[in-house]
DNA sequence: AACTCGGGGGA
DNA sequence: TCCCCAGAGTT
């Protein structure tokens, strides 16, 4: 590539950045690396669209690093839940706790001590440094991936390592020495609003003139998709467990695998009986068994299907409160709890069914 | 039903 | 270094 095509090219991108870029985004006003931060994690799963209330609620609760370093892990995940990809929540939380005992909590404001972080690799802490601070770091979201697989013809699929090392090549050598916070956004935005995987809008595209993909009718093939894997088939039986009082079972995840470090309700094998998990687990043998619904959940790698079991005790179990990862818990609490959507839509519609009639459940309906 | 997303971590 | 993993929303 030229020098002459680089400057073309961000300049192209800067002015249409200047007409049509976004300038008023919740984490573009008062841009303070923090506040990029937390924005770029959110952004990294999720659309902009969804992650902005999250956004909101988080920086009113959070609204410095060390503010977030002194949360609690529950706190955090309450706020989180619904956002998935638990285990960014909990490196934000560990990173906040590092930028306070390794950096006096100043947010680092160079490269090297960003990446150092756990959750910040190389296109978030040249996002966090160029957004925030201007300062000259090339970005490689999967937005600016799609502009430069076009732009440039760039074959085979962007996880494949010499792939990325050949867009990273690009965007290091196209990314201005000035305005570069308004041209990495500018990318950003061109590829979420014009550069779309389907159906790009080329006709008001700065780049269409010299865009390979463009005048290679090759837009729908570039950038070139993940291979694909079958999905597996996963079974699991919930227990929704219902003391005298009301209150509902939870238990903690464990740290790693889905819903990592979420509140959930207890899982058994397919085939197992509630009633025996019962006297295991607590002690008490159930009044009450029944199945009250089921659900399919996909996943990107399996699909799970769910079926719950309402469980109603008419004794109260002893010794739970003992354990840390189990707690009997009222609607309030629940609430304040990080929950994996599905298990919180579970429980919403049960308790929307118990407030109707307090004996009998709210069925699910059925898996399809 | 298929697709998407940056980084962590195990092999 | 390579390969797998994660979760909810969108289309």
């Amino acid at each position: 590539m030229t020098a002459d095509t680089s400057e073309w090219f961000s300049e192209a991108v800067l002015g249409w950045f200047d007409r049509h870029g976004r300038k008023d985004l919740p984490w573009q006003r008062d841009p303070s690396p923090y506040r990029v931060w937390v924005s770029e994690i959110m952004l990294q799963q999720t659309q902009v669209a969804v992650v902005i209330p999250y956004f909101e609620r988080f920086l009113a609760q959070f609204p410095t690093v060390a503010d977030l370093a002194e949360t609690s892990e529950d706190r955090l995940m309450a706020i989180w839940s619904g956002l998935g990809y638990y285990a960014r929540a909990r490196n934000l939380h560990r990173a906040a706790g590092l930028i306070r005992d390794l950096h006096g909590g100043v947010f680092p404001t160079a490269i090297e001590p960003l990446l150092a972080l756990p959750g910040i690799g190389r296109s978030t802490a040249g996002a966090v440094l160029s957004l925030a601070l201007d300062q000259p770091h090339p970005i490689l979201d999967g937005n600016v991936k799609r502009v430069l697989a076009r732009a440039f013809g760039v074959e085979g699929w962007p996880g494949q390592a010499p792939v990325l090392a050949r867009l990273w090549t690009l965007a290091e050598r196209l990314t201005p020495e000035n305005r570069v916070g308004a041209y990495n956004q500018g990318m950003m935005d061109l590829g979420a609003t014009l550069c779309t995987r389907r159906a790009p809008a080329c006709a008001r595209c700065p780049l269409s003139e010299r865009c390979v993909a463009r005048r290679s009718g090759r837009q729908a093939e570039l950038p070139t998709p993940r291979p694909r894997r079958s999905p597996a088939e996963r079974e699991t039986l919930m227990l929704l467990l219902v003391d005298p009082t009301g209150d509902i079972l939870l238990e903690r995840r464990p740290k790693s695998g889905i819903w990592g470090g979420l509140w959930s309700l207890p899982e058994i094998a397919p085939g197992a009986d509630p009633r025996d998990w019962c006297l295991a687990g607590l002690g008490v043998v159930p009044a009450r068994v029944e199945m009250i619904g089921a659900r399919r959940h996909s996943f990107s790698h399996f699909n799970l299907d769910i079926r719950i079991a309402l469980v109603q005790l008419d004794t109260m179990p002893g010794q739970v409160a003992d354990d840390a990862g189990r707690r009997w818990l009222n609607r309030a609490d629940l609430d304040a709890l990080g929950l994996p959507a599905p298990v919180k839509d579970i429980l919403d519609r049960f308790q929307a069914g118990r407030a109707q009639s307090p004996v009998r459940a709210q069925p699910h309906g059925d898996v399809s």
